[in-house]
RNA sequence: GGGGGGAUACCAAAGCGGCCAACUGGGGCAGACUGUAAAUCUGUUGUCGUACGACUUCGGAGGUUCGAAUCCUCCUCCCCCCA
């Protein structure tokens, strides 16, 4: 993987760049569609790839490997292979789950005792066995395993979590460092910061991270309770600390808003389920708004969604006709939202580069999460 | 012609003397969702009021009772069976 840094705004700190990986260019700052057992819910590559133009997708190591499972994943050659999707891919360790699945989940030095959602049979995940699975995954970027704490996680949960995600560290490098792709072309390895909201906690994790030395690093941790002032208070710190000259990845942010602020904050990528889950659910994002695609005022609007993001759902369907997708409970409704929200996603992103590079991102941003914050 | 069963809120359907403004489902209306246990979940749905509460409801009209959606009488309408 390569990284290039092709512009910094002069008023922010956003920057415009360029990552290449063995599965393509992707132009920075980047929204990845998260598709977490290897297919973005309800959309189809060609989609992905003509309407959405995603330029990288996300996968999930914990639902991958309980389903289909890495024998299926091996035979079919790589989740490229397996899914058609011959762009980029990043899988998410399986750190999210210990937060999200932390019900169902023992932890201890050693690594993560998970009983799967699916039957409650029980599975070992160690920072090493999950540099393994990611390789048979055959993702180009895979992640470290993390501890992701609760956003309002205690200072001394929060110290001794940190810590223990620096001790999986490295010995989640030096399984990678000592380990092969399996199909051909290169994966690269990122390692995640934490310190859950305390400055002193992200500072030293930023810095033991940056001294990793990898070719791009990862901010994780946030939008999990904690109140966005913190959120991007902990970018701020992380950001002054992580490398310039390498890509960082903001995980799992975020609504349109806190994409735009991040980005000015120094953020090259995001994932977030936002403009699936919600979509799926019938919230439908816009350059001028959030719209709840069901709700009785649209029934008589014959009008496109939205005039600006450049895909399917908006150039051929009204929103009269969305809403009637939803209320009747068409399945056609949360694939057409989906199509929409992703492919505003991206439109935002690009349009962010293009301001960057334009050297007008900082007054555009301000004017757009006016316009974003609107609820029509 | 004879016999039987029904009528409850937008729909379906419980309730069969007080704990009933009325279970439950659907429908309607609204909300939530941030590295996906989610095409899911929550609230609300007689009228007025933020609320305590007040007022009008269970086919219609009368009646019994301290008290009726629930019991009685008559009326209207619907369904089923036998001729």
């Amino acid at each position: 993987m390569k990284f290039l840094l092709q512009k910094t705004d002069i008023e922010s700190q956003a920057r415009a760049g360029e990552i290449e990986t063995d599965h393509g260019k992707i132009e920075t700052p980047v929204f990845m569609p998260v598709g977490t057992i290897g297919s973005v819910k309800g959309i189809q590559v060609k989609d992905l790839e003509d309407q959405i133009n995603a330029p990288i997708i996300l996968g999930n190591t914990y639902h991958l490997y309980l389903r289909p499972g890495l024998e299926v994943l091996k035979q079919a050659g790589g989740l490229h292979k397996f899914n058609a999707w011959e762009r980029a891919i990043l899988t998410d360790s399986g750190g999210f789950q210990v937060f999200s699945l932390s019900h169902r989940r023992k932890l201890d030095e050693k690594g993560a005792v998970f009983q799967s959602h699916i039957d409650g049979s029980k599975h070992i995940f160690t920072p090493e066995n999950v540099v393994d699975t990611q390789r048979i995954i055959g993702a180009d970027i895979i992640m470290a395993f993390d501890e992701c704490p609760p956003g309002d996680s205690p200072y001394n949960y929060a110290r001794k979590s940190t810590e223990l995600t620096h001790r999986w560290l490295i010995r989640g490098i030096n399984r990678f460092d000592n380990s092969d792709a399996l199909y051909g072309y290169s994966q690269t390895f990122f390692p995640i910061v934490q310190g859950a909201g305390f400055k002193d906690l992200r500072k030293q994790s930023a810095e033991f991270i940056a001294s990793c030395n990898r070719e791009g690093n990862a901010i994780g941790g946030l939008a999990v309770g904690e109140p966005e002032e913190v959120m991007y208070e902990m970018i701020e710190i992380v950001n002054s600390i992580l490398p310039t000259h390498k890509p960082r990845y903001l995980m799992g942010v975020g609504t349109p808003v806190n994409i735009l602020e991040s980005i000015s904050l120094g953020v090259d990528m995001f994932d977030c389920v936002m403009p699936t889950r919600n979509g799926r659910n019938g919230m439908l994002f816009t350059a001028n708004g959030i719209i709840n695609i069901r709700n009785e005022k649209w029934k008589h609007d014959f009008s496109p969604i939205d005039t600006e993001t450049p895909c399917i759902t908006d150039s051929t369907y009204s929103k009269a006709y969305l809403r009637h997708l939803f209320v009747a409970g068409e399945m056609l409704g949360p694939q057409l939202a989906s199509i929409h929200n992703l492919s505003f996603y991206l439109w935002l992103v690009r349009e962010a580069r293009k301001q960057i590079l334009n050297g007008n991102f900082a007054s555009w941003k301000n004017q757009m999460v006016k316009r974003l914050a609107a609820r029509l």
